[in-house]
DNA sequence: CTGCATGCAAACCTTTTGCAAGACT
DNA sequence: AGTCTTGCAAAAGGTTTGCATGCAG
C-alpha cells in the first residue's frame, strides 16, 4: 500500500498537475515527517530545505492534496488541523487525554458498528479517521501506581 | 437523567461558584437551545434577553462549564466548536457529508469496540462524543434516484 | 468589604485570499 | 505563450486575554 518516496510527485504528475519546486519540497516534508502533522510542522521542515517557501503555499498545497484525496485531515480535538498521507489503509487513532500520545488502530474494528448503523439508521458511515480519546496503557499504569 | 430547567444554576451553586445574572442568562440560553450549539448561537440567544452580555463572557462561561464537566465540546469537522449539555446520556453523532444533517445514536453500539481496544491496546476509551461522517438515508436515496 | 466576574477592545492563532510577479509545461 | 503557482501581506474567523470597573457572596 505504501508507495514510498516520491509517491506524491508521481501522483501529481499522473493527474497532469504541475510539480513545482515548492510542491516537491512540501511533499518531501510530508513524507519525511510521516504521521499526523500540522501545517506549521510541515512549514518548519520545509523552511530547513528552502526558507523562501511561504506558509500560504503550504496551505495551498495541502488543499490540493486533499482534493486529490492523497492526504486526509483530522483535528484531534485541538485547534489546528493535522494532516497525514493516505498511504496505509483506513485506520483510526487513540488519543491519550493525559499525555497526548497517539496510537493507530485498524478500521476493521469498526465493522460491527458500520453494519449496525447501516441497519438501524440507513446511514452509510465513512469511518475514515476517527479519534478516540481515553487513557493510554502507560498513563493508566502511572495513575494506578501513584 | 435530564435535570430540567435551572439545573446549571443549581450545579454551580452546589459547587460554591458565583451565579451572576450573565451566567444565569447564558445557562438559560443553553438550556433553551438544547442541542449542539456554537458559542455564537448562544451569544445571539443571550442577546435577545440582555444585549449587554458580551461574547467574551459567553466563552468564559462555557470554559467554566467545561471545567465543571457540565457540558461537552465537539467540532463536527468544522472550524467552530459545538457545545452541548451533558444531560442525556453518552451518545454520538452521525453527520451527513452531503446535507449536514446530524442524528444521534447511543453509545452502546460502541461496546464491542471499547472492549476490543481495552484488550488489544490496554487503552481505556472514553467514547464520549464521536462524530461519524457518512451519507444519511435521505441523501443516499436522492443520490441513488437521481 | 473582598475577590471573582464582567465589558471592552485588542491580541491571538490558524487559515484563507487578492494581487502582482514568476515559473512550469 | 499562456496558465497555473507563488510570495507577500492583509483579512478573516473563532477564541482568548489585559485591564479597569462592577457586583455577588
Amino acid at each position: 500500500m505504501n508507495k514510498g518516496q516520491g509517491s506524491l510527485i508521481e501522483a501529481l504528475q499522473a493527474r497532469g498537475m504541475r510539480v513545482t519546486p515548492q510542491r516537491a519540497i512540501i511533499f518531501g516534508a510530508i513524507e519525511k515527517l510521516e504521521g499526523h502533522i500540522t501545517a506549521e510542522e510541515i512549514f518548519e521542515q520545509v523552511q530547513q530545505v528552502n526558507p523562501y517557501v511561504s506558509l500560504a503555499t503550504v496551505y495551498r498545497t495541502l488543499e490540493l492534496l486533499l482534493e486529490l484525496n492523497l492526504i486526509n485531515q483530522t483535528n484531534f480535538g485541538r485547534s489546528q488541523a493535522y494532516f497525514a498521507l493516505k498511504d496505509h489503509g483506513p485506520h483510526h487513532h487513540l488519543v491519550c487525554s493525559e499525555c497526548g500520545y497517539i496510537e493507530e488502530f485498524s478500521d476493521t474494528i469498526f465493522n460491527p458498528v458500520r453494519t449496525e448503523l447501516e441497519e438501524q439508521y440507513g446511514f452509510q458511515a465513512h469511518t475514515d479517521h476517527l479519534s478516540i480519546f481515553g487513557i493510554c496503557k502507560g498513563c493508566r499504569e502511572k495513575l494506578a501506581g501513584g
